[in-house]
DNA sequence: AAAACAGTTGAATAATCATTCAATTGAAGG
DNA sequence: CCTTCAATTGAATGATTATTCAACTGTTTT
């Protein structure tokens, strides 16, 4: 028999639960992948930057006449947001314009919403 | 004329835009609650435990095994998803058992994997 | 060439947060 | 009543991270 704990200070209480349950357990892996993605959305900058975005495309420095902050600070977070694929630029001439990659971002936000609507 | 930029370090270059923008952004409360929403999704512990409760109804002790974390560690987390609205709880004996609360998150979860497989 | 300007970058700081540890609560059973 | 066990709680610690500051790129303009 399999012992189930190792570093937690419990017995198993309902082991065929917990074995039925481990066995449809997605990997280590992708569940970092997705607590990964939904760190990049936690932060109220990058949701700022990214409702801002879905309605126009723009240059750093606009962003941050509205999100109120240093080209610095936003800058930063462009890089976190296009690390994370959810944001792309283009450069013409001086200036760098961000836009959103898809709409895949601005659909779980909007779904989001509905979470928090009740 | 109004001054756009007040703690930013730089002027508007496209005052339409900015405007326009600045017209259609949603409140600051609005976008922290959004925020405050992922945040809570933003931890591999959590998503854990939150694909674990989407197959079956579990007590604490269950979730420390599976996530082999302490009964602490666990319960700590699934206060955060209590507060957040996204599990509830029910006492049976001694045992608390947990569920989801809704299936707009394992929505979301699944949503986010097609984000994350491209 | 040099000045001006948009944007980036790295290090430092300050704030936030997950986990651990120890103590406590609440329910069940002898 | 006392013990046992599942779970909770609060304080402390260590890790992560957003923002600031200062220096640096790259492009345009004169």
């Amino acid at each position: 028999m399999e012992d189930l704990s190792q570093e937690c200070d419990c017995n198993v209480i309902h082991e065929d639960t917990v074995n039925n349950v481990k066995t449809l357990m997605p990997t280590l892996t992708e569940l970092e992948k997705v607590s990964d993605f939904f760190k990049i959305l936690s932060d109220k900058t990058r949701i700022k930057i990214i409702w801002a975005l879905d309605e126009s495309e723009m240059c750093v420095c606009d962003i941050a006449v509205i999100c109120n902050m240093t080209k610095s600070a936003i800058s930063h977070q462009l890089a976190i947001l296009k690390k994370g694929n959810l944001v792309k630029s283009r450069r013409e001439g001086k200036e760098v314009f961000y836009s959103l990659k898809d709409d895949h971002v601005k659909f779980m936000l909007e779904n989001s919403m509905k979470h928090i609507n009740e």
